[in-house]
DNA sequence: GCCTGAATAGAATATTTGTTCCAGCATATG
DNA sequence: CATATGCTGGAACAAATATTCTATTCAGGC
């Protein structure tokens, strides 16, 4: 064994490196063991902070954080840092080698295809959990759940989403009115005040539904809008925004993500409906 | 106002963030609007990577991306990452016990619902790839890549995988046929020979679907069934299965992974079809 | 109370990363 | 078509940050 092969291989995943914490703990000296307390008590500030930072508030000196680090079996804190910061958000798509492996492994094979867009769907889910915030999620649900009637309206790729939505309220016996322009008939004039607007749109947003929401707004009724990027026209519109943005393969998008979000704000406006009508 | 003054002060906050960025990412130049658009489509990376990581992402040069933080207000990539850093670090607290914690304190929060139809979709996902065979789904492809026009039916919870579907087929310039019972009306006699209908439905079976279904077999049509179960009427039919059962929370089923099924069965014919005609 | 080993703090160094600048290129304008 | 304006890419520069080194301190055994 040579001078620079380090005792241990380093934690590859945060069990590992849990697992590991609790063991060295033990038999720690006292500053090491102070870097030691703070990592367990805010590892979350590891992915976003320097070692000069962590160490003043761990109460040591940067170096010492050094040498936690190497007996935690990192080579050093950037190694340590790289697992967290992959941690939070796990796998990033890599668009462009994501693109290439599609040509190539994916020559046509509809199960390697199949693979792709399972694995784009485990990765969108995970993203998914990390873009809807807490707090609009719950506005979102308390403004639909006070609404008179639910008015949703998707056009496109987001159709499915708002028909699904009509579904699932209709099973809930909650009134709500799918816009889906059907002989292109306007019902803009179905929307009343006391209303909400469920507003559905992906890039590149699809204008009628903007125009609709723009109406629903002026018209004095809450908007939610379910949408993909903090850019999105809906959110000029002041609408409570649940942002999930599907990873995509190739050209092409699959909406597993967008379904959990859909499914999960449906039932929950239903369940606190349901709740204040008894 | 002295040379070093920027335009506007610095965003303080997401939501300041946000709107300035919907307000310039209208009148951009390319390689800036590519930076806008990563930005809204992918704001958690910015705490936790560098400027030549994002850049890369981009698909641009770290010097254009600086010049788009300096555009959103900030002196530069340093300043703006801090931002995201910050409400990174407020965000955090929950974020590694979220999934465990809400879903076992079922609180009924929409947050704690949301991890479980995010934690059903990523089970449904995992299922998917072990139930579907490679063999059926080769032949589903060819099927539907060899016929004259493609049929659909869905209905109810059906429905949005069905109009994904016309969706998706109307993007790629195949022909398609969305039996969607508008008016009531029933366009069976559309359904000719040559034709492929890919029906889907899951249990409690609705019974248009698999009537509709039992014609196209009878006019000689070829079948490609989305379905739940081996059980499945559409079995009988001698129908080109494809089985996918989504894990149910409570009494309720998403479909994220019946969408990912849908678009790679899609984007397959879509391709073989496209190289065919070449 | 001195000696020996590990542990520590702080400074010095090496590396990474952010930032700026400028020449070339594209695009709009008269 | 000529000119001017602004955009882009790449490299040079500056700042920050990680990492290592060494003198000093501390703890325990003889």
């Amino acid at each position: 064994m040579s001078d620079t092969t380090p005792d241990t291989a380093p934690p590859a995943s945060m069990e590992e490196f849990g697992t590991r914490l609790t063991q060295v703990s033990d038999r720690l000296p006292k500053r090491l063991r102070q870097c030691a307390d703070f990592v367990a008590r805010n590892p979350e500030r590891i992915a976003v902070s320097t070692v000069a930072e962590l160490a003043e508030a761990a109460g040591v000196q940067p170096s010492a954080f050094m040498r936690f680090c190497q007996i935690m079996g990192f080579s050093g804190f950037s190694q340590m840092q790289r697992l967290f910061r992959d941690s939070y958000a796990q796998r990033w798509p890599d668009y462009r080698t994501r693109l290439e492996n599609l040509k190539s492994a994916g020559n046509g094979s509809p199960s390697a295809l199949l693979a792709e867009f399972v694995e784009a769907g485990r990765n969108s889910l995970e993203k998914l959990a990390h873009t809807v915030e807490a707090g609009a999620l719950e506005q979102a649900v308390e403004v639909l759940a006070q609404a008179r009637m639910i008015h949703l309206v998707g056009m496109k790729r987001a159709f499915p989403v708002a028909s699904y939505l009509s579904y699932v309220f209709d099973n809930m016996d909650i009134p709500s009115f799918l816009h889906d322009r059907v002989g292109n008939l306007d019902h803009r004039h179905a929307i009343l005040p006391g209303d909400a607007l469920v507003a559905i749109t992906f890039a590149p947003y699809t204008h009628e539904t903007v125009e609709l929401a723009t109406y629903a707004r002026d018209k004095g009724c809450a908007l939610v809008a379910l949408t993909d990027a903090l850019n999105s026209p809906l959110h000029r519109l002041g609408a409570t925004a649940l942002m999930v943005s599907e990873v995509d393969v190739g050209a092409f998008r699959a909406l597993s993500a967008t379904f959990s979000l859909t499914v999960a704000l449906a039932v929950a406006v239903g369940t606190r409906r349901n709740s204040r009508a008894n």
